[in-house]
RNA sequence: GCCGAGGUGGCGGAACCGGUAGACGCGAAGGUCUCAAAAACCUUUGCCCUUGCGGGCGUGAGGGUUCGAGUCCCUCCCUCGGCACCA
């Protein structure tokens, strides 16, 4: 019936009309009533885009495309998989566009996001778009708003002074990917700190629990441990300093350490408290408060010259490593709480204010900064512990930092291990208010400040009588106004503080005039509850419906780069275990299973616009068609690591399908099963579905693609032509990679439903899939000398007289005395052998 | 510097739990079909020696354990990704 034209593999065509269908049909999308009433429900979740104007990426393409292989092979085994997809459109990049190009975010945005549904709908994947979302949409970000309000009534967030990356020429605040080598990347002004008053959320406070859940959720290895580290526990001890005054005024000891005039000690914390006694000065970070109180006059000039200096560098900066390090010396000093020695005390810019105390006592022998910091201005060295087989004057030409060994110099404490040292030092220290044990974690808080334009304002307006007031809830969303140039200008102040009739408005609490923060948010504020908004996006009146959400997460499957294995996983998990512990969730963490992907590069090259080899899929697309580009994708390399895109390797995937559709079409008119399946070929079908049964549900995608090619390959040996019992099942088996064709050959089969509706995921059978005949290598002293057919589960005995009666195993034996005989049973023998001990005498 | 991942044919990559290294695909060579081209199909393809049978070598380098190592252990080299001098 079908026309000769209808015949060939047209793929643009096919993959048209199946789109078209499945949008007439609704086939990927759910209505609220399915939403309420799915029996199996799986939420499949990869991370949504950013809508660059450049279009959509190969690399979105590539984690999209393996995600949503994961989805629809889901589908296929019977879930009622639930797969949005939403627009991530707000931040810097379209700050950054729309000051180069002139056009303003309000009309770039729309823009991309169009272009990102038409190319995503092209790749085919099996987005809901019922239930999409857009973070620039006030219907949106008004529940991010009230997000942050939740969190604010919960003591959650608050307001702390904290530095910036300054351009004193653009007169704005820069990111650190904004500031290039010290200087801003846009006008290429050196770059300042500047502290300023921003809003945190205080996810240190959960960072304990954020720790401990990482032992009870499915996550990549990679990101669990990226996790770890960022949080990054500590235990120590804080250790105090009494001042002990300058060169001149000897310091006199009470108690106290508040920063300010009044403080008479100086806190450190530390990992090594039994190397105090190994203490010989103390290093304060530039900013510390007490800096002031300890230096003395002479050196107070070349003090506040290096605090000028160190305020000068970028953030960026004061994070590197460089080798030399710098610092003076204030001219103070302080009672070591151990040893009673009185030491120096130094700032040192490779000391943080924001980790720890903001000081450290140094130990030049056992921590390689100090080390090279003591060498650098002549500092003495002690050794405080020794290694085994070293004693307590064993010079150091480097830092000994390893936490083993004995304590040495160290008083009436020498002798202990350093395990036993850490103990008894802070314990006898805590009985005399000089210590106490302490753990601490390298986690900040998280700045949700963001002194830009093309964010959500946070919900707050100052009032100079009741302080920072939450927005009402039924006020939001507090919109953000269209500013037509948000350029920042002489007056330093925030582009949204111009639009007066904005930012001026009474006090929610006492009616006088206040004003509005003119703040916006953090975009990683806007992800960090974005899945929990897709499935509620019917309700306009709440953010996430309790009942629709009880059903549908935590999310069960994510998928998503390492990218963000740090921070946005980590905001999310945060922010439901917080709006948990307000009983607004009813789990703690978000997503039961993560899966990093890899990266993709393009002939062995990282694919960059300046180097102009950027992938571009839409020509592909036309050319091979999306089912083609899908296969070859996810063929090129194991989805978790990425791979080499090599722009000939395409063809492979691109026959493969060919050849699908031709063994289809061949039997399409063929009235009933033909009679003729071989025995051979329908026990490669069924092992090929265990193989790929089990490799897509653990994204070995590649692996799997490569079985069906063999089987279809094995099918088709020798130019026959599978039978129908032999073809059908491939095509279900390819449909997670490539849905429209496999939908097109469905309905060629005469199938009238969509293939993935109803579970349709073949099954196998063990015991047609068995091997019953095994090859056995045959080595003799573990080299490969033949191979011999044995029935499976072959005896020893059985194997080895098979093995002896193959000629070229026999000549190899010839002379020689078996030992012993390996056996591996149906994979390999091997005779261990030497030549027989009679033979006297040599030969050449 | 630290953390993480990884080094296998001309190329991308396979290889269960230590058991025939190189599946699958690209590329290359030869062939079939065709007026021709494309597509498709068939054969060969790690390197070296050999007409053939067969043999030797081979998974970044060097050692080790083992009947047997791409896989386990030690030392070293290189590549990629991330980063925060975190005390």
């Amino acid at each position: 019936m079908p026309a000769e034209a209808d015949q060939a593999y047209d793929p643009v065509a096919v993959e048209a009309s199946w789109r078209a269908r499945w949008d007439r049909e609704g086939t990927n999308s759910f209505t609220l009533e399915e939403l309420r009433t799915a029996e199996r429900p799986f939420y499949n979740l990869m991370m949504f885009p950013y809508p660059s104007a450049e279009g959509l990426h190969v690399g979105n393409i590539y984690a999209f495309t393996g995600a949503d292989v994961f989805g629809r092979f889901k589908r296929m085994q019977g879930h009622d998989v639930f797969e949005p997809i939403g627009f991530d459109a707000f931040g810097i990049h379209s700050e950054n566009f729309a000051l180069k190009t002139g056009v303003h975010p309000t009309e770039l945005i729309p823009a991309n996001v169009a272009n990102f549904r038409r190319q995503l709908r092209r790749i085919g994947g099996m987005f809901d778009w019922e239930h999409t979302v857009d973070t620039t949409d006030p219907d949106y970000y008004r529940w991010t708003q009230w997000l942050f309000l939740q969190l604010f009534r919960h003591g959650l967030a608050e307001q702390k002074e904290a530095p910036v990356n300054w351009c004193p020429s653009c007169m704005t605040v820069l990111a650190n990917e904004q500031v290039i080598v010290g200087a801003c990347e846009r006008c290429g002004t050196g770059v300042e700190q500047r502290f300023i008053r921003q809003w945190f959320f205080r996810i240190t406070e959960y960072a304990d629990r954020l720790l401990r859940n990482l032992k009870h959720i499915d996550w990549s290895d990679t990101t669990l441990k990226a996790q770890y580290n960022w949080i990054g526990r500590s235990e120590g001890a804080e250790l105090h300093f009494p001042l002990a005054g300058t060169d001149r005024e000897p310091g006199q000891g009470d108690t106290g350490d508040e920063p300010g005039a009044g403080a008479t000690r100086i806190t450190v914390f530390t990992t090594r408290p039994d190397t105090v006694f190994g203490a010989t000065y103390v290093v304060l970070a530039p900013e510390h408060p007490l800096v002031d109180a300890v230096t003395s006059d002479e050196c107070r000039e070349v003090v506040g010259a290096y605090r000028e200096r160190t305020r000068a560098k970028d953030l960026v900066a004061r994070k590197k490593v460089e080798k030399r390090k710098t610092g003076v010396f204030t001219g103070g000093y302080c009672i070591n709480p151990a040893s009673g020695d009185r030491i120096p005390v130094w700032i040192a810019d490779y000391v943080l204010m924001g980790y720890g105390t903001g000081a450290i006592m140094a130990v030049p022998g056992h921590d390689e900064r100090d080390f090279d910091f003591a060498d650098t201005y002549r500092l003495p060295i002690p050794r405080v512990i020794a290694a085994p087989g070293e004693g307590a004057d064993t010079p150091l030409s480097i830092a000994y930092e390893y936490p083993t060994g004995t304590l040495v110099n160290s008083g009436r404490y020498d002798g202990l291990s350093v395990e036993e040292g850490k103990k008894a030092i802070v314990a006898d220290l805590a009985a005399r208010g000089l210590a106490e044990a302490k753990v601490v974690f390298r986690l900040h808080d998280w700045c949700i400040s963001r002194q830009r334009y093309w964010g959500p304002p946070i919900p707050i307006i100052h009032c100079g009588e009741c302080g920072p007031v939450p927005v009402p809830e039924d006020d939001l969303p507090v919109v953000l106004p269209h500013v037509e140039d948000f350029r920042p200008d002489e007056t330093g102040v925030s582009p949204l503080s111009r639009v007066r009739e904005w930012y001026e408005v009474a006090c929610p609490s006492c009616g006088g005039d206040a004003t509005r923060e003119t703040d916006v948010s953090d975009t990683f504020l806007d992800s960090a509850w974005y899945f929990l908004r897709y499935p509620s996006t019917d309700f306009p009146d709440r953010p996430f419906d309790p009942g629709i959400t009880r059903r549908w997460l935590p999310v069960d499957c994510y998928i998503g780069g390492n990218e963000h294995a740090v921070l946005h996983l980590l905001y999310s998990r945060f922010i439901v275990m917080a709006l948990h512990d307000m009983g607004l969730l009813d789990f703690e963490e978000p997503y039961d299973q993560f899966r990093a992907h890899g990266l993709i590069i393009r002939e062995g090259a990282k694919m960059s616009k300046s180097k102009g080899n950027v992938i571009i899929p839409d020509p592909i697309i036309e050319r091979y068609g999306a089912d083609t580009f899908r296969v070859y994708l996810m063929f090129l390399g194991p989805f978790v690591e990425g791979g080499d895109y090599q722009d000939q390797g395409i063809s492979g995937p691109h026959g493969f399908l060919h050849r699908l559709w031709e063994s289809v079409v061949a039997i399409e008119d063929e009235a009933e099963a033909r009679d003729d399946i071989d025995p051979a070929v329908e026990q490669k079908l069924h092992q090929t579905i265990q193989r790929v049964t089990e490799q897509v549900g653990t994204l070995r995608y590649n692996t799997a693609i490569a079985a069906m090619m063999e089987y279809l390959n094995a099918a088709r040996a020798g130019g026959r032509t599978p039978a129908r019992a032999e073809i059908e099942p491939l095509v279900c088996l390819v449909a997670p990679f490539a849905p429209h064709i496999a939908e097109e050959l469905w309905r060629r089969l005469g199938h009238e439903h969509s293939i993935f509706e109803g579970a349709n995921w073949p099954s196998f059978d063990p015991a047609r899939a068995a091997v019953r005949v095994a090859r056995v290598a045959v080595q003799v002293n573990g080299r490969v000398r033949g191979t011999v057919s044995a029935p499976v589960g072959a005896d020893r005995e059985a194997v080895v007289a098979l093995a002896k009666s193959e000629p070229n195993v026999a000549r190899h034996l010839e002379g020689m005395e078996v030992r012993r005989i390996i056996h591996v049973p149906d994979r390999l023998l091997n005779f261990v052998a030497a030549q027989a001990a009679a033979v006297g005498g040599t030969s050449g």
